[in-house]
Parts: structure tokens; sequence; C-alpha cells
DNA sequence: TTGTAAGCGTTATCAT
DNA sequence: ATGATAACGCTTACAA
């Protein structure tokens, strides 16, 4: 491995002096500066990560924990911060899985955007307490070094409910996420909220994972109740992988029971995937790219030891035709 | 920053012993190791990666660089990957992007798996001349540094041509990828090949890119040559995402060309969406989880200074609806 | 303008 | 069984 002792050897110069000019600084003559820099380009010479950030105490890189790598919905979120992160002068990398959380404590990233149910917020807080800046995009977290960026989950969940029952639904049903998710509490808390507020409207909550399997599940449940489709029903899943998974469920189970018809189903998230379904997925839309920028902002500002106030994400209706008038 | 010393301090012993005990030597007793690991924990002690990494040499960390973060692809390949990393003690961390390159040369990553087109096939010689690991899975590289994990591009491509002029067809075309793209030239050759030595096909070929419009404007042109589907077509999209597009495209313009009977289509990867689309579509398969999974275990060996063969994945045809019988 | 030297937090060799 | 110490490659006062 060459070092910049190597290089002060072949030019003639204190290590220290190759390190100004290697830094570009003023101190060094143009000359020297040039000397120098056309040896280390001779020698191949790249700097040593380690031996920088364990005297400057940065890497310049920031780490996104995510809960698996299945992609699908992450790309454009990852997308944004990256286009962010670029553009300040840090590096990204994503990582998954609890071996991987070590990277925040030893110091191997200067901050972490964390979106992993499975990551306990204790610890966030045992990392922002050390000093380490965080930004949550699946929780809220009070703490000076954590930042949030939250999806509008409220309004999502209301523009939703609100479609429904605006569309002439009474019988409605919720399909929730995990029962530890902050996401899902929120939404069943906002549809609740609507379904009090107006009469006549029955609720029933099916509870969920977010995965395409719990959307089989629960719309195997809902044939039961309504005597495989004939009364009719509106279900709003809080994720369009479920509202996927009971699209396939139908198709392969109940051929007979048109969605949009006798079925009405809402996502949440508007995937890509949601764009294929035929129908076409009626679903709560928000910019995921945006999303991954403003957290990736707002991580910069926490380091730059800026103030910064808590971001949200806002959400708009996509209506597709999964969703029909109610008799 | 709490730091061995400072647990040395505390313990009243010397820096030497605490790094001996933290690391399990035995050569410290049993009691003063107990009593060293018990005050690092009530100080909250943690390891400086840098400046254990600046010592060792290596960070037990494995990089995989990606062209970017879409990850419908990708994401069984990351998790394959990353249960063989786990398992042989080392975490894996996702990069894309010029910028993240340095990590190599850096040493921030003990190896680097990359599928990336972007990645200069000379910069990567020139790590593997400095000594550095890596194994690619989207090209041919001879270097002892180096491995390659490739699909089987040939068999694959042989396959579904091969199939399409079984089923009857003969009118053939072949929608590539960049012109860059090792995969598209491997599956290029292979379906010349197979048409060569069949009398009675016409292949036409259309330059694509491996993106969703590509595959629409390859529509377009085969709904001009086909005088609007009259005349029967196969089409053989180098990959799913570019016969997707193809999907799109009838959909929406030529909505009486059914795919399956006036044209017919076969991709390559059988990525999730493709089990989405109506009718079926016709693919090349293989396991993408097998394929990291390979990818990691070459690496490690590379990396212990083990000997290594290249490793090959094998494909097989996925038979859904989008092709149906010649007349 | 350039050099000297201390120090970042570890590991590992050599003494004791 | 434990301690002193050099070294890893770099940055950065401070001195010259």
């Amino acid at each position: 491995m060459v070092s910049i002792k190597d290089i002060a050897k072949q030019a003639g110069v204190s290590i220290s002096t190759v390190s100004y000019a290697l830094n570009g600084s003023p101190k060094v003559t143009y000359e020297t500066t040039s000397r120098i820099l056309a040896i280390a380009k001779a020698l191949n010479y790249v700097p040593n990560a380690a031996a920088r950030s364990l005297k400057t105490r940065e890497t310049k890189i920031i780490g996104v924990f995510l809960t698996d790598f299945s992609g699908a919905f992450y790309g454009d979120l990852l997308q944004g911060t990256r286009e962010t992160l670029t553009q300040k002068g840090y590096d990204l990398i994503v990582c998954s899985g609890k071996q991987s959380h070590r990277m925040l404590p030893e110091r191997m990233i200067d901050g972490a955007i964390i979106l992993d149910q499975t990551f306990g917020s204790d610890e966030m807080i045992s990392y922002a307490d050390r000093g380490h800046k965080l930004v949550v995009l699946d929780r809220e977290l009070s703490h000076p070094n954590i930042n949030q960026v939250l999806l509008d989950n409220k309004a999502g969940a209301m523009l939703a409910t609100e479609y429904l029952i605006e569309q002439g639904h009474r019988t409605l049903y919720a399909v929730t996420g995990p029962s530890g998710s902050y996401d899902s509490k929120q939404r069943l808390q906002a549809v609740m909220q609507v379904v009090e507020r107006t009469s006549g409207v029955t609720l029933t909550v099916i509870e969920g994972d977010f995965n395409k399997s719990a959307g089989e599940r629960a719309a195997a449940s809902i044939m039961a109740d309504t005597n495989g489709g004939t009364v009719s029903s509106a279900v709003f899943c809080f994720n369009d992988e479920m509202a996927i998974g009971m699209f396939n469920y139908l198709a392969g189970n109940h051929p007979e029971v048109r969605i949009g018809e006798q079925i009405h189903i809402v996502g949440f998230d508007n995937i890509e995937l949601a764009s294929y379904t035929q129908p076409r997925l009626t679903t709560i839309d928000y910019s995921k790219r945006k999303w991954g920028a403003f957290a990736a902002e707002q991580l910069i500002k926490l380091i730059n030891g800026d103030t910064v106030d808590h971001e949200r994400i806002y959400v708009t209706l996509l209506k597709g035709n999964s969703v029909g008038a109610g008799k």
C-alpha cells in the first residue's frame, strides 16, 4: 500500500507537506503541490479511509437502514436520498439486518436514515444519546439528535375512507399492518375517526402484516363474511402489497367477483405493481423520492448542528378503477 | 468517546490487557477478563472501526455495487448475498453511483461484488492489480483477483428461441439490451446461432436498452412491420422489463392484437411483475438468490486466498401464456 | 513555504 | 498473566 510517506520520500519533502498538498492547502507552493500530485498519481496513491476518519472523526458516508432489500418499494426513496447526499458531498450505503447496526456506533457512517421496523427505538435513543445523528421514517421519536420525516398517514387514511363512503359504501373493512407499525396505527386511528362521525357505516378491522399473504387471508375472510361477494363491501388495505394479495386471491378463488363492482379496494403507497393490476388499483400516492430527499437533507442539517423541524410528506388520492359506486 | 484507554484506567490495567480481554484472548485470566468486560459494558464502550481496520487492514464488510436502486430485480440477489456473508462473519453494504467506487481502493470494504454496467472494466482491473478482490456478475474478466459468476445466457437464449420455433413461429424478433451489455451480446449470439441452423426462419434484431420504453418502441416498430399484427410474429425480449413495456404498448395502442395469438412474447429474468401480466409472460427463470449467494461465496474464497473457478448460474424456461402455437 | 511531532484508537510484539 | 511500546496512515498545531 502506498502512503503519503512514500510520496514524501519520492518528492523529498515531509509528510505534512504532502498532506497539505493533497488537500489543496494554499500553504504549499503551486510548484511543490503539482509535483506532489504528479508523484501521487504516478504511484497510484489512494488515501486510506480508516486513517483519515480516525483523525477527522467523520467518514462522509450516510447509511440507510431497511428491513430487507425487497426493493420494489424503496427504489425511488433511495434515489432521492442519494441525489441529495451526493450534492452535499456525502456517499450513501444501504444496510439491512441486525449485524449492520454496528456501523453507526462504530463510526463507519456519519449518520443514519432508518426505515426498519426491526430497529429498536431504545437502541436508537442510546445511539442518539452518544451523539449520533439519526432520521427516522417510521416512528415518532423525540430527541435532539433525531429527526422525523413522516408520511401524512392520517390524511391518507382519511382520503381513502372518505372516498369509499362518498362512493356510497357502507360496509367497510380495514386491513392493517403489523401491530408494531406506527404507520398502521396512525392509519387505523384516522379510519376510525372518519367512520365514527359518519352514521350508518360499519367497519370491520382485519389484522394484516403488510405482506401479500395477509391480503389473501383478508380476502378469504371477507368473502366468507359477504356470502361470496353477494353482499357488496369496500376494503381499505393499509398498503398496496396486501391489496394486490387480495386481487390475487379473488382472481384465483372467486373469478365471478368483480373488483370495483361487488368488492371495492383501496391501497396505500402506489407501488409500481399497482399500475399493472386489472382493474387499476385506487391508492394513496406520495413522492417516495421526495421522502428520501427530505430525510437526507434533515440528516445533513443535524450533522451540521443546524436546528431542524420535523418534516411531513403529503399524500394524495390516486383514483383507479378498483372502486366503483355503491348501489 | 470512550476508548480502551478509559477502560484500562478504570480497571487499573494496561491497554494491551484490555485489548486482549475484549478479543477473548486466553492470555488474560478469566477474572480480569470478566472485570474488564463489565467495565466496558458499564462505560458503553464501542470499538472504533477506523482504528481497528487501520491496524488489521480489514473491515469485514463487503460491498455490492448496482447500477441503481430500482430494486425489483435485485431484492432476492441481495438477500442471497447477505445470508451467505452473515454466515461467514461479514457485513454487506449496497452502493450505487460513481462516487461510491472509492470505497474499494480506500479500503472501506474488503471486497466488491459488481453488477453495474457503468463500472469500467479497466477500473476494476486496476483495483485488482493493487490486490483488491472482486466478483463480477455482468462481464468476463480474467484476473487472479477477480472471479466471475455469470448467468448461462446462451442456454437461456437458446431455450427461448428454440421454444418459439418449436411452437411454429418463423418471423422472429429479438429486442436486445444496450450495446455495451455483456449479457445482451451473449444472448444475441445464441439467438443467431439457433436461427442460422434452422431454415425458413427470419430474424429481425431491434436494439433496446433493457428499459420499458425500449419495449414500447420495439412494439411500435413490430406493429408497423406486421401490418398492425395481421402478420403473426414472435418476439424474444432480452429482459422482462422490455417485454412488459411491449405489453403496455400493445394494450394501449393495439387492444385488438392479442398476445399469445397474433404476437408471441418471451422475456428474460422472471421478475416479480412478470407473474402479473395478462397473459402470464413466458420467460427465462433462474435463482437470483443463488446468484447472490454464489457471488458472496466466491468473494470470500478469493479473500481467504483459496483458489476459485468461475461459477455459472443455470436457467430454465418458464412457460406462461404469452406464447401460443403458430398457425 | 516547509518540517517536526503529537495524536486519533486499535493491535501485536516483546519484555517482564 | 500483564505491561510498555511501536506501528497502522493521516491531520494539524506549532516551530523553523
